[in-house]
DNA sequence: AATGAATGAGTTTTCATTCAT
DNA sequence: TATGAATGAAAACTCATTCAT
């Protein structure tokens, strides 16, 4: 639990000083929870009694320190986006590859093992995905797209000046299509593998693409 | 309204005769209210006695026309690739450039045609897009999909013969990326323009990833 | 189609006289589809619309017949008032035993065989002895009973003439017990027979009962 | 209230615990309320919006306590037959005559007197005797069954032992022919009162079929 | 500060009845 | 006269939010 943080979402007015005041112990029990529930169904689908109840704590409890429905999702987002910059910037000290096309598979790696490793996490991003009826979905999704985005042009920005890729279009442009063609091979094996089985792997379809990626699909 | 259409969604249960003897003009309308309507909110949040007012009938004849809200949801998606396949339909006539590339260009161009003209399906589809809690979405997005792959498979297998574009990859692999991309930059535009009210022109970005998709990004 | 009944319920504003000028086999498939409806289901869970579609005829029509639902019922209870008392009109005619002791079993005799001949007749009449919320099922049960009371009162008279009976209880007293036995066996076995499936013949409890009502359960 | 039974209604889900810590005095008007409305018309016609209101308790609360209108019903019966239990239990202290027509007599005498001092339990008991398309009434109906035939077995059963009733007859059928016959009384009068006032006396009509009973009608 | 009982607005759905054609 | 589309009053049930203890 980032305190800081907790302090400038009481700032906010998403969270009470009450919850502040928590054992940090429990403040991560609820965030946890929360995260869970949102992960397992969507906003108006969740019902505050099942969170309290799943959390061990007092309906009442839960409108002390969040004031209503909305802003324990916002909270929710809120350390999400701080644990998820905190996972990047560890890999950042991670050894790497040193030509930028394998640098480039490692991060798509990374999003590959956050994803297996870290269900829940990834459950609620998919379900954030899916949801954009509340500016506060578009919000988090552009923090996070944000956070990746930083790491990516890190490596292409390296990549352009060692002429490993070309320099004529801009980096963020290329970040743009890289993250554009994980996100889809996400959703896509996503859909495959919950509805059809089919248990062809993530990591050949990536490959190809990162082929056509670096050769272009030019005959 | 295809009338033929409306007979098989008799048949399958998802409107009743009442609802097939109404006046073409009335099912029209009430297609438009409830595509405006679920495009505009989450299925949860759109209220059946919102879109009787809208749509100027009582919530009874609402109920007789197609039984539940389930149906009414399943009938605008009907109604919705059934117009999306006349749309495409439409365009295979349509004069297209020589070269594959510009074919494609042209397809993306299309895309972008659709989505400024007709803003309402548009936004239904998005929502649609991210609302995945329903079988029923599933299966309207994978027949939105393949509607949208059958037409790029014949670009890009004729581009193959050709040998404009390498044969070595699948032509669905391809085509994946291509609408992975595209489907990106929307979403991209869609929430910056939305959001931020940038200006910045989308062909631009879809030039300069054409250009990615072409050539490579290698240096 | 008893036709001078049909017209004392227009009198009385049951049907109206749409009803009354109607084919007569159209009459009497509105009675059967009426009468077999609701011996399925209790009063309020028998919907118009099911009554309608079964007996082939439009929910509008139903109503210019009958008014409402109310009607419709007192309508097919009338009707089986007077087919109740037709049909043992014609059992007084039946060659009947010699003693008073037989022509009581002959009478028990005759309820079990309309109950096993007259299905849905037998349905009906157990529905409405447990539909008591509105007056016109006292009513209808009230009739019932009183056409067979004058039944077992003509027995029982005989029977006290020629001596088999004691004479210094009133006739209707008599024939109060007897029938509160039988239409207890029928209960009885009812509820039996549809749910411990047992297959206790009525008759053995009936001929039980029949002892003890001759020569009384004294030691 | 007895406060086991309420423990043991939680346990099978019947009440939840928020009911079960209820004020006992609330408990009670709210157990008064659902007996007397359930004993002014049928399931389907009571509703929980006006068992809410005449309990003045809000109907949210109201499904808090409950889940559901069965389960209120259920509740209604389970404490209606533990009532009733207790009655019968008190009843059996009670000094009773020497022989066993004076002891009958004096159990349809106690039958008599419940009707005449707790008229509601009693309307509510009719209700279900006649509501018989749910199958929760004919749980209720028989475990009030066999709280009246217990009773009386051991009535009948000494009375064979005495000689004073005849032995060969099973005494489970003696005491169907008893209380049917109570009961039919019990319609009979019902019937008579409410409708058309007739202040015939009720003992008398059982005077008159206890010595049918006892003698038999043979003249 | 914690609790959980009380509330009532909102949702889907059913169906008798009306009425225009 | 027959029809069946239109209506809206109810009903069961859910759940975020309030508030007294």
């Amino acid at each position: 639990m980032n305190e800081n943080l907790i302090i400038e979402l009481e700032r906010d007015g998403i969270v009470t000083a009450t919850f502040r005041k928590l054992d940090p112990e429990k403040k991560k029990t609820l965030y946890v929870t929360a995260l869970t529930a949102f992960s397992e169904d969507v906003f108006d689908r969740v019902s505050f009694d099942y969170i309290a109840e799943t959390a061990g704590v007092s309906k009442g409890s839960l409108f002390q320190y969040f004031g209503n429905k909305e802003n324990l999702l916002r909270f929710t987002c809120e350390i999400f986006i701080d644990n998820y910059r905190q996972f990047w910037d560890s890999q950042r000290t991670r050894a790497e590859g040193i030509h930028t096309r394998e640098r480039i598979r490692d991060f798509s790696q990374t999003l590959l093992d956050f994803r297996a490793e870290r269900k829940v996490e990834y459950a609620f991003y998919v379900k954030m995905l899916y949801e954009n009826s509340r500016e506060l979905t578009d919000d988090f999704l552009q923090k996070i797209n944000r956070i990746l985005l930083e790491h990516l042009n890190r490596l292409i920005s390296r990549g352009a000046r060692t002429a490993e890729i070309r320099q004529d279009i801009p980096a963020e442009r290329i970040a743009f299509v890289i993250t554009a063609l994980i996100e889809a091979s996400h959703r896509y094996s996503n859909t495959i593998n919950q509805k059809l089985r089919n248990r062809e792997k993530l990591m050949d379809i990536i490959e190809d693409i990162e082929g056509m990626l670096f050769d272009g699909i030019k005959g």
